[in-house]
DNA sequence: ACTCGGTTTAACCATTGCTTAACACACTCT
DNA sequence: AGAGTGTGTTAAGCAATGGTTAAACCGAGT
């Protein structure tokens, strides 16, 4: 994923200790959000949908292990990464931050350079997570780890090349491939195959997950849409 | 983008706050227009379309939020980068901006430095995001990357040709293309084709995007203008 | 070596959309 | 007014593109 379209929301009491991060964060071209405690990042969240938080772990209000075990009750923040923030000699805190889903913990004081690789590192990680895991896309589950697709609860097992032409489509819904760009995405670059393997490949899904899903944009390649 | 492409739309009703983000803007490359209160905003974003909105949210007549849910609520801004200006301890007012939809939220007072970069970085999320992919124009949005348009909120789809053809002359309103110029930009420098093509695929568009978007210049070309 | 999915090819068909040609119209210049 | 130039309109033919099907191919596992 491209860090420009990392949304992270940074939630601490201190205005200069968010400054700092946001900064810096910003720096690298992440997209930034903060709160100043647990309740306005509550909220916040469910408006932004953030891909990461970072929670300070004393705050007004609503401290970080709270904010952190709401955070995790709802369904949608189940694959955010959270992480707390907290100063160096308060580390008995991480055992309870643990406890209630946190992924890392960051202690402060923050340097620049740590901590923009710590926050990398959680990226990383988050793709290698979620990233392999599951891609709900217009009422079909599609299953990366199992090469199979869920449509009204039915299972239907692809082979490997449609399985990888359907998981292409349906990773940007609505987006254009150009037949070209499917062939060295699919295909890979060197591969050379005929016109219409492609079409072929199309038509099995369309057989298999619906018609209506693949539209197909002449002269120029198929999209995946619901 | 350029930075001297990017029109950036101030809107405070302290003149020296203006001034101060107009100078540092400007000092950077930046095209900056500016606007006293919400109404004038709303006024001045029709005609010259910017790319990015400042807005301060304590206005006369209309404030920021309002403001916002205005612009919103038109087409033409709806990829239109719009950040609030807010003194640091109103900061609450961030989930009210955000659910206006807003992308960014700057505090007072403005450091230069922290004020360019976080431009920068809103201006990076937009090329990222949606700079290339969609055009926004009187009242139509191109959407490049889904190869369709949307014109009263109605998908219109269309064959490669015209898709081309509309995209080359919305890419700069006003602008007139010379017959020469679009053959050798939509159909390839060496292929030769009949006069009346032009006129035909011209004729497409008024049919399906409207009438009175394409003008026609006698002996010379075309424009496509709102 | 045979079988069986899975993948690719080839041949043919169907459709779309591009281009043309013919003519109508509008405008300018003499 | 009439010729001349450039554009608008229409429908029809044609070429490009994609869809369909069956059969050939390929490779892993038996």
């Amino acid at each position: 994923m491209d860090v420009n379209d990392v949304k992270v929301l940074l939630v601490d009491d201190e205005a200069d200790v968010l400054d700092f991060m946001k900064y810096n964060l910003e720096k690298e071209g992440f997209w930034v959000y903060t709160a100043r405690d647990g309740m306005e990042a509550i909220q916040l969240a469910k408006k932004i949908n953030p891909h990461i938080i970072i929670l300070d772990l004393m705050m007004p209000k609503l401290d970080g292990i709270e904010t952190c075990r709401e955070l995790r009750t709802m369904q949608e923040f189940k694959n955010t990464i959270i992480a707390f923030l907290t100063a160096r000699d308060e580390d008995y805190s991480q055992v309870a931050g643990f406890e209630v889903g946190a992924d890392d913990y960051i202690t402060k004081p923050i340097k620049p350079r740590v901590f923009i690789s710590r926050i990398r590192a959680l990226l990383r990680r988050m793709e290698s997570h979620s990233g392999v895991a599951k891609l709900n896309v217009g009422g079909i589950e599609i299953d990366r780890e199992r090469y199979l697709v869920i449509k009204d609860g039915q299972e239907i097992t692809l082979p490997r090349k449609e399985f990888e032409l359907l998981n292409l489509l349906a990773s940007k819904p609505g987006r254009v491939f150009k037949r070209d760009e499917i062939l060295s995405k699919v295909w890979g670059n060197d591969t050379i195959v005929g016109d219409r393997t492609i079409d072929v490949h199309i038509r099995k899904l369309r057989e298999k997950i619906g018609e209506d899903f693949f539209k197909t944009i002449k002269g120029i390649g198929y999209k995946f849409d619901a």
